[in-house]
Formats: structure tokens, C-alpha cells, sequence
DNA sequence: TATTATAGAGAACAATCGTTCTCTATTCAA
DNA sequence: TTGAATAGAGAACGATTGTTCTCTATAATA
């Protein structure tokens, strides 16, 4: 009558993926789990699997689940915490996956001036472009003007597109982009990295 | 005398990579590759492991190399030729690597709410906080305030530390929080990472 | 023209794969 | 004491695995 404790194996598993990246064979599963048979291996996969944190990929090998990343910060450092706060563990988890969902079309580029700043995108970030030739209006775009590129929001009125800035405080600064002839698209904008400069934290703790 | 392109058998199985979260056998990857046979796509394979953006875990299998996430960089200045990357080889960035050092002492934490939305660190960002019982004054750091994390700037005056938000707009509803006794910290924070929402993004063109 | 590397087909190998089956212990609750 | 769930061993299945052969066709180079 009593639970089977799956959570032993699991650590173990989400420990050997940390480190080789692979789910491993039921064989090599049976060795990591201290030498159990191949059948009863089998019959926790099944749990972990019913429980989220394993799946099958295609061709029938195991892969992560949707749970497989989770930890809680609580039970790992803080017993006394009764809050769910849940993270996710850096060793687990490729920050890369999360962000990129198209490798072969995807670019990094650096962040140039404060235009952007509205949204939260700061000079010296890091934006993840999905490459694409067109997009919809509101749509933040990295485009070419004047052969250079420029992170803007993609906008359109009766006269056709245009590029706006987001910058409430500097607006007369950014002035709509019309282009001449045609409006050129290298990329849309699917997310952002970025890291803190030891030296910005540092700056005063006095506020405007 | 022509050299393999080995970057479009990549680009393929980095996208697929993206989508399964696994590298897929010989057999899938020669549909994947356009229903080639196995033994030419076991040549490629040997190729990407040579370049090491393969290799082989235990047990044989495959597993993504140390340059599998590699993604590029580009500038800012557009070269002049419509055709980009000709022998310039382009820079190249892993950004897991770019964000944490420490993966062991290193967690990622889901933000709530706007209070740093001045350092544009915004809801729903996930920021990468490193460990650490102290920090300095200037620091964004995580603490623990009646059991919750939050994240603010530490601050220092003549009655002691204290935490500050950075949300001019809305300073009435950030006051400085000062912690009955000792104040807790748990790690500080050394950079961020954002997926943009598809919605977030289409939120109208219009602005205030 | 002859040569060489690329691009691919197809067969074959032992080894390993996931899975299923049947058979024991052990433990615990009713 | 009985029953049921847990924990495990061991054998066996057909399918798939990675790998290595040998054999063509194409295309570019020397």
C-alpha cells in the first residue's frame, strides 16, 4: 500500500541528463538506477512518464517531459519556505531551447540606442531575430534603412508602413521612419538576453 | 573538388533538435535529409561530429556537440552587398554560456510584477540570479521579505540596508522596504532573458 | 581525357532497443 | 491470516540501432 517513491530516480536521471544531455536506454537506465532488471526500469519510466516528466519522442526514445525541469526552490534550499516558488535549473533547462525555436533562421544582434526602451529593450541587449521578409504592423522588426539595421515596431497608416520607436520620454528623438521606395524587413524580434554589467549595478543607489 | 555544404543537413536537424529535444537516429535522419540513404547519412553524421556539432554520448547515441548551439552574431552595419557572409566568418555566441558562469550556484526566477521596470526588467522576464548570502549596495538583488522573493535594488543608509524599486511612474506604490531585523538575501542578479508574446507584440500600433 | 571527390543506393552485421511475459520475494494493511 | 501492492529477476520477441561493405552516377578539376 505504500508509494512508490519515483523522485529518488528522478533526481538521479535529471543529474546524469545535467551532465550528458541524453535520456538514457532503459539498459543503461537499469545500470544508473543501481543495477535493476530491464523490466522493472521499464515500469518506472512508465510512472515518470505518466507523471509528466518523461515522453516519447518520435522513433520511441525518451525525451524530457513538461515537468522534467521543474525544482523547487524550497525543497532543494529552503525547507522553511512554504511558497511554491519554483525555478527551473539552469543545468536542466538550455536557455537556448527556451528561446530559439527555429536555429537555422535565427540571429542574435546587439541592441543600439535607448528607441526601444518602452518596451523594456536596452542599448547593449541582446535580441533573438527570426528571420522573415515581412511582418505584421505591431510587430516589433529589425529593418534596413539606410543600410543599417534598426529595431523598431513595425506600424501602417492610409499611406502605407512605417517604423515607430517606443521612447515616451524622448518621442521628439524618434520620429516615425518612412521609407522612400520599399520598406525592407530582415527579421521579426522573438525575444532578448541580457546580461548585467557589473558596473551599471554598481552605479549609486540614489534615485532621480 | 567542391566542398560538402554540411550547413544545411545542420540547419535541418537543429530545427527539428529545437521542436523534439533529440537527436534523431541514422533511419530519421535520412528522412529528415530528404530520404537519403543510411549509410550517406551516417557520412554526414561522421562530418558534424568532426566539426563538433555532434558526438556521441554513452551508449553510442547521439548528442548535440559543444558548437551544436552556436548561434551568430550580427552587426550593426549592414555590409554593402544584398549576399551577407562571404569569407567573413561570422561571430558566433552561445548563450548559455553568455549569461551564466556558475551553473551549480546559478537559478532562474520568473518575475512578477513592474517594480524594476525602469532597469527594463519586466513581468514575466526570467531573470538569472547567482547565489549569494551578501551583495553590495547598487546591486539588484533577490531577497526574501515575509517569505517571497522579490527582486530590488539594495540600499544602504544610516539606519541600515534596505530594498528600492525602480518604477518612477508608480514610486507611491514602491515604498522602501525595511526588514524588521536582519534582511535576507538570497542571490543577486546578473542578467535576464525575455520571450517576446506573439500578443504582447501585436498590442496595437497606436501610442499614448 | 582521365581522375578525383561528391552524392547516393542497397545489403548485411551483431548489438541494442523497447516491450511484454511469467515468476518470486517482501512489505503492509485489513 | 489473507490479500494486494511494491520491488525485483529473468527470458524472450521482433524492430531498430550504428556501422561497414560494395556498388553506381554525377560533376568538377587537372
Amino acid at each position: 500500500m505504500q508509494q512508490l517513491d519515483v523522485s529518488s530516480y528522478l533526481g538521479k536521471l535529471q543529474d546524469y541528463y545535467a551532465k550528458e544531455r541524453i535520456i538514457p536506454s532503459t539498459t543503461q537506465l537499469s545500470v544508473l538506477w543501481n543495477g535493476k532488471a530491464r523490466s522493472w526500469t521499464h515500469r518506472i519510466v512508465q510512472r515518470l512518464k505518466e507523471e509528466g516528466f518523461l515522453e516519447n519522442g518520435p522513433g520511441g526514445r525518451l525525451r524530457p517531459g513538461p515537468r522534467f525541469f521543474e525544482r523547487t526552490v524550497g525543497h532543494r534550499i529552503r525547507a522553511g519556505l512554504p511558497q511554491e516558488a519554483f525555478d527551473v535549473q539552469p543545468e536542466l533547462l538550455r536557455i537556448d531551447d527556451y528561446l530559439i525555436e527555429k536555429p537555422s533562421q535565427t540571429i542574435l544582434f546587439p541592441v543600439k540606442g535607448d528607441s526601444m526602451i518602452d518596451l523594456g529593450i536596452l542599448e547593449g541587449d541582446m535580441v533573438v531575430i527570426e528571420r522573415s521578409d515581412s511582418a505584421s504592423p505591431g510587430q516589433v522588426v529589425l529593418a534596413i534603412v539606410d543600410n543599417e539595421f534598426t529595431l523598431k515596431v513595425l506600424a501602417r497608416d492610409k499611406e502605407g508602413y512605417y517604423l515607430e520607436a517606443r521612447n515616451d520620454r524622448r518621442s521628439g528623438d524618434y520620429l516615425p521612419i518612412r521609407p522612400e521606395q520599399k520598406l525592407e524587413i530582415y527579421g521579426f524580434y522573438v525575444g532578448l538576453f541580457r546580461k548585467a554589467p557589473a558596473s551599471r549595478n554598481r552605479i549609486g543607489s540614489s534615485r532621480g
